[in-house]
DNA sequence: TTGTAAGCGTTATCAC
DNA sequence: GTGATAACGCTTACAA
């Protein structure tokens, strides 16, 4: 019985397709792989045989014998926050449309889990890698270098581990919240930033205090918190709002955390923005979907996705050696969430 | 050069560490995966050499020799709506924590992507398939049927494809729904079901249209749209709305619809809920983020995930043989987007 | 133009 | 306890 279920679930082999179409393995490797010399009789009778059984090689012998997998790996802090959803779904997309399958590995900001993925993944034999990692640890990712491994790293570089990076300039993208705050006329600017450790949070703050500093102002209070998620920024921000005296504007270091300030705001029946002006960053969908609508700093998301494929592919190819950093445009976009004071 | 290169990006193998530490590949073998007799002194200078350089097992040869892959995948209509992005993240979390490697596919809604990554996954040998098609469309998965690949229908049933399914009652969604606005007094109630085939739709509008039926009511308008996503109900909502007389409800098949007829009320200087009751479906994190927040139906959608994974282990290690179908609670969720008329 | 045979990395079988 | 060896499915010299 065991036998027989093997049997069943076991998928025919180049071999069986050689008999069913009368000729020998060789040949129908070179219909399949398109080289070498096939007379259209032979080609014909083993595409027949080749559909007839709905057969398709098996890609782990394929790569045994040395091709490439045709496998990568993307390695991302979550899946369930919108901006890591639509940069992998970005990012898996245009793997697909380049021939390429791709592992999307959820590392919840855990070194082991990490290190458990990029074993899985060297396992795998896969092509090349693009990494976003919580921190900017690179110690779990140093078998992948090791191995010379392509590797891009997305939304943040990772310094000793590849010199190619596709990001934007978190930086300057705080100085735009900062400024466009002064220039209503806000004085009081608080900053809720989570999570902390995040290099791209970080940075954006830098930037914010930065466009502070040349107008001789400084944060009224900057708060830290640890998650990704909507509940991070709401507490953050209740606490804030209430003590005196109060920030006029909140900067939010991602739209996340600035729809949670916004929720704060309601429940402690303050106005956004007559009473209070809150700006975000990143512009995922859901920026729009609140209300009022939401001010933000824009990231091209998709096209980061897509330019770091388009690097990976070519350091795969062989075509790029040297290093690069892609710094995709920032734009602020002004909603109605923010407003004179 | 191109010989040095792959040297360098080669991996060692099982014969190189049985070098490496003095003895054979077949008790390499053996220490792996711990079975059959090794001397402590030959498991420790093994143990030694794999990590000396590093070493990972060929994931490709052994499946080739019959082990299973330990590769599964995921076939999803897309990745970057909410509601299917909470769900891949909660697939293949739980399949990691089993030691599985998830191939997550966006499958855009298109037939011949559907048919493209079936046959990729074959060709990966993968254990066992979860899937959600857009349509009910069977065609384009019949090959995996046909190998016996272990197959769990998410969200939606497949028949005659699996007889496995994890979903919810969508139609006793819908009912409650309609039961809700009718006991807050409203008789004037449309319907936006987007995208229009989608069979968890179709069963939501059926299941609005029956409980409206037991009141001897129907529905003022059902519209339609194509598109999974805010500018859909938008745009339909806008329509509707600016008929008269206007209903003085809406009820949107999933929460990113009557998030756009939210939208669509706001544009036209409609005051949710005073003068225009909004209700959703699905519970997505946004629900709770648009102000006023979103009276829905609350899906458990990381259960709904996990539940798949369990049902889809069972069958792969055989402990699950005959049809099952698991249907998870519902319950709505009344927020501030829903009053009486 | 086609077929034979070796080898990729691994594990199971069997002999020692 | 340990080590040869064959076999998994495939591609690629090389021979015919």
């Amino acid at each position: 019985m065991s036998a027989g279920k093997k049997f069943e679930a076991m998928s025919g082999n180049i071999k069986k397709i050689a008999e069913l179409a009368q000729t020998s393995k060789s040949s129908v490797s070179r219909v399949i792989n398109n080289n070498g010399y096939v007379s259209a009789d032979v080609r014909e009778r083993v595409e027949k045989a080749i559909a007839s059984i709905n057969y398709h090689p098996n890609a782990g012998a394929r790569t045994l014998r040395g091709s490439p997998s045709r496998l990568v790996g993307v390695l991302l802090p979550s899946l369930d926050v919108p901006f890591f959803g639509i940069l992998a779904h970005s990012i898996e997309q245009a793997f697909f449309a380049l021939g390429y399958q791709t592992f999307i590995c959820s590392t919840a900001e855990s070194q082991d889990r990490e290190q458990a993925y990029v074993g899985m993944l060297l396992a795998q034999r896969i092509d090349g890698v693009i990494v976003a990692s919580s921190r900017q640890e690179v110690d779990p990712f140093t078998p992948l270098r090791d191995r010379n491994i392509p590797m891009v790293a997305i939304d943040r570089p990772m310094p000793g581990l590849t010199d190619v990076c596709v990001h934007v300039d978190n930086h300057y993208g705080g100085t735009l919240l900062a400024k466009h705050l002064i220039e209503l006329g806000h004085r009081e600017i608080a900053i809720i930033s989570t999570p902390r450790h995040s290099e791209p949070m970080i940075q954006r703050v830098n930037g914010a205090c930065a466009a502070l500093a040349e107008h001789g102002l400084k944060p009224v209070q900057i708060a830290y918190g640890n998650e990704h998620n909507l509940g991070a920024g709401r507490r953050l921000a209740t606490k804030l709002l209430q003590k005196t005296p109060r920030p006029t504007a909140i900067i939010g270091t991602s739209d996340t955390a600035a729809i949670g300030a916004m929720h704060a705001a309601v429940d402690l029946g303050i106005n956004v923005p007559g009473d209070l002006s809150i700006a975000g960053f990143d512009d995922i969908p859901e920026a729009s979907y609140v209300l009022p609508r939401l001010t933000t700093v824009s990231q091209p998301t998709r096209k980061i996705g897509e330019r770091a494929v388009h690097r990976l592919h070519q350091m795969m190819s062989g075509e790029l050696e040297l290093a690069v950093e892609d710094r995709l445009p920032l734009k602020l976009v002004v909603r109605q969430s923010t407003a004179k004071i």
